[in-house]
DNA sequence: AATGCTCCAGCTGAGC
DNA sequence: GCTCAGCTGGAGCATT
């Protein structure tokens, strides 16, 4: 008789299976291991070759969560002006001008930037640098922020490029004074309900040419 | 005799030291859990939170290494096609525009976006978007972001806004260039060597006030 | 008024309790490694000491549920032939001797050794060790231990006394015969249901004074 | 030339293989989740078969660093009065009873307990159990361990046998007792300095057959 | 509400 | 001696 014919054996049986699958992933492990240390030593860094890893191996809903968490963290640290010179990403922004998707996009079509700009009824205008940005136009970024917000201005209309200093300290106004307006929390700091799950993997590499 | 005056007794002094203090231990985790479990109830997303608390309690080194990280990662990402339609944050962009930093500034004048505007003889003169982005026009912005980089433009020279969508394209296919130009890797994906540690936690709160 | 009056003043307010729990927790932590350290430098091993912390600061229902998975450990251990020398615990035995108690003990007399030793009608009578034990000793021990639990014998009949190396080897093999008498896994061998939880810790510490 | 000729290529390269490699070694713990399920589904208890599982995977190494603080472990909770009815361990009592081995056998011939039994001039005598065992008979044996303990008498030569309730209080009354006779900690309450490791596991299974 | 999984930090052991 | 990587244990989170 091939089945296990008593509890004995079929104990040593589901030993030995897990054995023997824990000596392969300890064997896979190790080959992982193996690859860092050639990372390394061919002078890439290790930390962020796992952050391409762990990208790489998320699923879509994976992505949008992370996605999503990233970007209310964005606005919470610009209220509490912790933003480190770091300008809200776009996402944080497109959260903080409207409220949060609904759906991931109803038909197919979410998120597509061109929207925005083709909205706008003209361009914000970027201001023309200063000669010098010191820490007085920072906090007078600030401020501008702060009015704009109050203005009704868009946080997407953040009037500094990429690059100024000043663009971040706008950010921090702006949510800050997105923070203090009412009573209650503004809903681009609340999280969607859920997601469903069990997604696989990205199937397709994105932008690979 | 006050101390301890065997082995045994200094035993049971030492179990029982620790068990006090994990006893303390425990019950501020869960004063603490009781917090998040505020915060959460009033709307506010825990995860987000917790990353304020993370960034507010990091020492001036670890702030310094998780950026220089964070830059790295960018720049493989975007090397590797996989930025999401998320642009480069100033960081890496500067980090790839140069050799990473020799040092945090040796003179107190570190990481002063203003130079960078300042030695740029003319802005770059944004593009105005065309009517409609589609895929094309993205992966034409890829491809003129490795002709750029290939005839020598800088990464900082982006010619699209924050908000357009082909700045993202622009930066991957800079970043590829730049990872393909020799056969050595480029500077500004190398983790500088060291730094030292053990500095205390952030002193004051940033842009408060 | 004295509550927070927009959500940046209370998201704020959120952070910054939790910094101030988190450090203080921290500082807890820091002092329970300076004690593990202080033990170490007197000698003790920490490892072990870590042991007797856990132990005393176990619910009394973590340590039914301890001591009930490491008799079944014990049980599994010893029909696979891993006993190492070690003889079967107490625990063990008596759950082998038995069906697992249904209950914690219904009226307040649980887990008295004593009636076991006077349900016995006679002493095992103990072996007089042979001049030396080698590895056949060893060996006929074991297979006895087969023989005896299929003639009915109790494993709380081990008639090798604590120290004697054969005493384990008789255990592997009751176990083994256990294990392999029918088709049915043994009740021993089953983990009880559930356990109700959230009992307080130890109040008492058991055999002080 | 088929060597990864560029940088970006050979991110990639190192990326793919990584995430690879996870992607199988995602599957094998997959596999072991599911074999430790079936466990479940037929009633073992899937906590012990873990233990069984470490224990077949351990080095020899390991096995004697986890046997050696085991019995560290449980003469400390035998001095503090924890040991909750389990006497020692044949292991503790033999390193109670003499300074820690010195090296794991010299010549080979290590750990023998035959040893133990041959010196003894005579049996130890075990005691008649009384005709119940109550708390009052559980104190008198403690005390008489560290009375036993005094008067120069061997933890191995614990008076009660196996099963016996009083064997584990006798215990813990010796090792009080040993504790406190001097102002130096014991020297088998003291961890070994060091042991060599890298050793392969466990090459054969002991006891099969 | 209880359980199981996943993630993370804290600790341990090695290596320059 | 200090740094660093591996690892174990615990805590949080999602689920049923």
């Amino acid at each position: 008789m091939l089945t296990n014919r008593s509890p004995a054996d079929e104990l040593r049986s589901l030993r030995d299976r897990i054995v023997r699958l824990e000596e392969d992933k300890k064997s896979i492990g190790d080959d992982i291991k193996d690859v860092y240390a050639e990372a390394k030593g061919r002078g890439y860094d290790v930390k962020a070759l796992r952050i391409t890893v762990k990208r790489q191996m998320e699923s879509v809903s994976d992505k949008r969560a992370r996605q999503e968490t990233e970007a209310i963290a964005e606005l919470y640290l610009a209220s509490l002006g912790m933003l480190d010179g770091t300008p809200l990403g776009e996402a944080a922004r497109k959260r903080a001008a409207a409220p949060p998707p609904s759906e991931p996009g109803p038909d197919g079509e979410p998120e597509q930037e061109g929207d925005g700009t083709a909205e706008r009824p003209e361009p914000p205008e970027p201001e023309a640098p200063p000669a010098t940005i010191g820490p007085e136009e920072i906090d007078a970024a600030r401020e501008r922020g702060r009015e704009d917000a109050r203005s009704g201005k868009r946080i997407v209309d953040n009037p500094f490029v990429a690059g100024d200093p000043r663009r971040a300290a706008w950010d921090e106004g702006h949510c800050e004074a997105m923070g203090s307006d009412g009573m209650d929390i503004p809903p681009p700091w609340r999280r969607l309900p859920k997601k469903r799950k069990g997604e696989e993997p990205e199937p397709a590499e994105g932008g690979e040419g």
